[in-house]
DNA sequence: GTCTATAAAAAGATAGAC
DNA sequence: GTCTATCTTTTTATAGAC
């Protein structure tokens, strides 16, 4: 049984930790930080959990429902399926520019407690891997390996989101630049999709044995 | 001045250091395990080295100089733009391979110790995009944004590297299909390159307004 | 359910002998 | 230069009153 009071509270230290480690990951957050941000005693974040351990997993299970916008719908809906991953990118682009942390936290969560990720289930890549498969099936796109183009996909995605400082100091942006770089990278990647898939982009120097 | 042993100690320690930041980073890298590692007393590796932090500076300061692999000088001799950019998938690919902390740890320094990474001088990005725009004025390559290819390229290569578990994880690869699809990394990236720097690709649908 | 006070554990750093 | 033993600090976790 929950009182509203307890609810409310619980609800508060699973926003604050959320922000916490989302912005500084597992191992530099501090009990001490959430409790602040939740306006809570340090006691009170382990009466309602019992140690940060427990608090980090389920602020996980939870977050592991947004870790990828909801793009499930236009996946059926899209016949075309360049047209479908073109979507994707700029709505994931835009899901990224909203929450800059996401990979970065997901990356670490993967490398520190993969078993976390392993009791969740996040579909979204093996269902793209299935309907590009469809897709190069059907004609609709070149024939390419399926697995590659997400990585690709991904890491074109991600990078300026994981590597953003490695990025302003390797190419000397400040963050007016950085952010406009951003502004234009869904363009930038699309550009990259619709120029590996599109079939029978004319004759290059070698060809694939294919009618 | 400094005798033999003094200086094996010393190596010794900065040897076990890079081992166990590489592989855990600054968080969960414990002086104890460097000790371990390296065969001596914590008490030494403080005598050493004043603290973490400055073991950290100064592994990183000798690390940073191979952070990339040595490919200066071919990017002189190619005159070939795009052959060059394959020459370095290839290269930072197989570099990759052998060395596959890397990026995570490059990513982590540029998070959490940017002051670090502000000290070093690391170019090849910035060379890269000065002869990327050198070869477009050329005409050698097709118009493009420098700084996006730069992050586009890095973001393939790195992707498998910063992202194994969570690359395992959303396509279900066990350790043997993981390494295959690393081994054909490379290719799918210099497949990427040719078709995006290629100049005159056949027409498609969309023209630049170019002679 | 919430707090104050305190314990316990972990990890980094130092003192001092050899 | 190297060690053992110890201190200090930081951070997580619990006891117990209200």
């Amino acid at each position: 049984m929950m009182s509203d009071a307890d609810a409310d509270t619980k609800q508060r230290i699973l926003a604050a930790a959320e922000a916490e480690f989302l912005a500084r990951g597992y191992d530099r957050s501090r009990t001490q930080a959430i409790a602040d941000r939740a306006q809570i005693n340090k006691a009170m974040l382990h009466y309602h959990f019992r140690s940060k351990d427990e608090l980090f997993a389920q602020v996980f299970r939870e977050k592991a429902k947004q870790l990828f916008p909801q793009v499930e719908a236009s996946l059926r809906e899209q016949p075309d399926f360049i047209r479908f991953v073109c979507r994707f990118v700029d709505l994931y682009l835009a899901y990224l520019i909203e929450n800059p942390f996401l990979p970065s936290y997901l990356m670490q969560v993967a490398t520190n407690h993969v078993e976390l990720l392993q009791q969740v289930q996040i579909d979204l890549p093996k269902r793209l891997v299935a309907a590009f498969e469809a897709a190069v099936k059907a004609k609709v796109i070149r024939p390419h390996d399926a697995r590659q183009f997400v990585v690709s996909l991904l890491g074109m995605c991600v990078m300026p989101f994981v590597g953003k400082n490695l990025i302003q100091g390797f190419l000397g942006l400040d963050e007016r630049e950085y952010h406009a770089l951003l502004a234009a990278r869904a363009e930038e990647i699309k550009r990259y999709v619709v120029l590996l898939l599109t079939p029978e982009h004319p004759p290059e120097r070698r060809r694939t044995k294919e009618a």
